[in-house]
DNA sequence: TTGAAAGCGCTAACAT
DNA sequence: ATGTTAGCGCTTTCAA
């Protein structure tokens, strides 16, 4: 007894967990997971591993060839709320299954992207979420070659079809524009996001067939381009208000440019929604924090985040399951940054 | 040569890359480690490892008792942008010297810390970098037994000495509110972060050793309790605005909580700077890229999540290293939401 | 159902 | 400087 207590949890291993429990090693290693073992033996096992207070050693584990119980995850950056909200339901998810994650910023430095890879397929992770690739197609086919699980977050179309999650950016784009017509707005200037993505395009393309099943003219004055940043947020709102007939509401293509909308409405002295409708997409946490707080297309990021560790966790089980495309729906919520234009003072 | 391209490279084995080069495969293992080989043999072996596209299995070498040349890291959350920019230093410094990271989310959830930490020493990690952690004192002692490499980032005070870094809080306190003071301002309010948490202690004992070096009274009623967070900034500065004799200039405890600030003077109608002056703590990103931007006092957080990094290296390969703690010093950072008391409208 | 034995890929003594 | 030999802690055959 004296003994044990000199002992550091860490140095117990399946072998002690044997001798305490008077069975063979081989059938602590069947307790542990869960092959058949006589039900008495099995208590005694588990006796012993909670006296001892084993834990397992997940390098031994896979490197037996087991599963090393680590998924990677790939992002550009964790200083982007967008990340860390799918971050959370990824991390929620794995936490619920009992795996570990790994993380790999690439921080847009392309060369990153392929050499996390390789490192990470060496048996370091059982699967990889990668979220918004930029060159994926450099080491899809290799993934795919090799049979490695994989999902792809919020994606660009690619030409083969991969497992992916994302959400309904086309009907998000449409709704909410649709939203803003039904206020009574004619006038709707449109902030896209970086157009290299293909989430941005498609939330512009659902902009313009909103207005025009409205009958409403599509003016090129009213779209101009940003990045999904703050600053060009900014800069472009500023271009929309200069105009000889500015927009009555601003459909900016993500929460963070909206943000920089919403500082350059005020700093033109104007009020919201009062003289102008602000809306956003994505609804980042602090899109319910601002003032007044934003109206937004949701995009379901943690549960995007959640519904691709579900669906890697499943390739990782059932290396043939088919390639799975999941789009989440995008859903309107209305908080306090638009409104009808027939309230508004510019009306 | 036919059957080496049918080889998957993630079978390529210190052994193949040996019978390639003609050497043994501790000598393989050596170049790999940097230890003494010849010249001659070091040019085969890396020519080989090449050739055959070689990725270490990192499991393997922590297995053999070495290191996993993996860190852990422990954040509450991924969704402040705080907790980013530390996780963007310590990520910088990993890449450096190809450590990767292992990342867990605790999102304030007690047991977790605890679980993690367990799981975690379980010969995963070389070391663990704890970030803001909340019941530190559960598992210290643990590691500190077992001569675990850790290193804390903006802990609190504990009851025994710890390697941690973190900033000079008290001294931002002081200069922010000495900066105010030199503007002219004389009625400063402030707002302070969550009150049990060190950090914002010592801020808010800056901001008063600065009024009492410039022999102004402190005014409890321009003091506030705030938590660190947006939405209880803006009903703070609400109150502070709706003071009889209101503030001239606000001081929040974090650049967050100024933003929620931001928001509540513009909803006064009061301008920035122009009618009130604000002042923020930490500088993350967000803080240039408002408007007008922030002026606020920068705790250098990717810099003290590089020296986290630096300071765990260093106690993973040198376990006698004396227990240091770091400060970095903070920095004021002149933007454009403070203002002269003299060329403001309430003046 | 259970135990014995082999081996995952590597590092670190130990030889030479 | 280099090669040989043990393991690291576990999973998984293979027998029994």
């Amino acid at each position: 007894m004296a003994r044990k207590s000199l002992v550091a949890p860490q140095d117990i291993t399946i072998f002690d967990v044997a001798r305490e429990a008077n069975v063979s090693y081989s059938t602590v290693s069947r307790v542990i997971n869960n092959k058949g073992v006589s039900a008495e033996k099995r208590e005694r096992v588990l006796r012993a591993m909670a006296e001892l207070g084993y834990v397992a050693n997940l390098q031994a584990r896979s490197l037996a060839g087991g599963k090393s119980h680590i998924i990677g995850l790939l992002v550009h950056s964790l200083t982007v709320e967008y990340f860390g909200e799918i971050a959370r339901g990824v991390d929620e998810e794995l936490a619920a299954i009992q795996y570990d994650l790994m993380l790999y910023t690439t921080h847009r430095r392309k060369g990153r992207e392929s050499a996390y890879v390789t490192r990470l397929t060496r048996n370091l992770v059982d699967g990889l979420l990668l979220v918004l690739p930029r060159n994926a197609e450099a080491y899809l086919e290799t993934l795919r070659q090799r049979r490695f699980p994989y999902v792809l977050v919020d994606h660009q179309g690619l030409g083969f079809d991969v497992p992916s999650v994302g959400a309904t950016n086309w009907q998000g784009g449409y709704d909410g524009t649709r939203y803003l017509i039904e206020l009574g707005h004619r006038r709707i200037g449109f902030i896209t996001g970086d157009m290299t993505i293909g989430c941005a395009r498609d939330r512009l393309a659902g902009y313009e067939q909103a207005l025009k099943d409205a009958q409403i003219p599509i003016d090129p004055a009213l779209i101009r381009e940003g990045d999904f940043m703050q600053p060009q947020g900014f800069r472009c709102a500023n271009e929309l208000l200069g105009l000889e007939e500015p927009p009555t509401a601003i459909f900016a293509s993500n929460d963070v440019s909206a943000f920089g909308v919403m500082e350059a409405v005020r700093n033109h002295g104007l009020r919201i929604p009062d003289d102008i409708s602000i809306l956003g997409f994505d609804d980042i946490p602090q899109a319910a924090q601002v003032y007044p707080s934003l109206t937004t297309v949701r995009r379901p990021l943690a549960e995007m985040g959640r519904a691709a560790a579900q669906l890697l966790f499943r390739y990782i089980n059932e290396p043939d399951a088919a390639i799975q495309r999941i789009e989440l729906p995008t859903q309107l919520i209305v908080r306090r940054s638009c409104q009808p234009l027939a309230l508004s003072s510019l009306a």
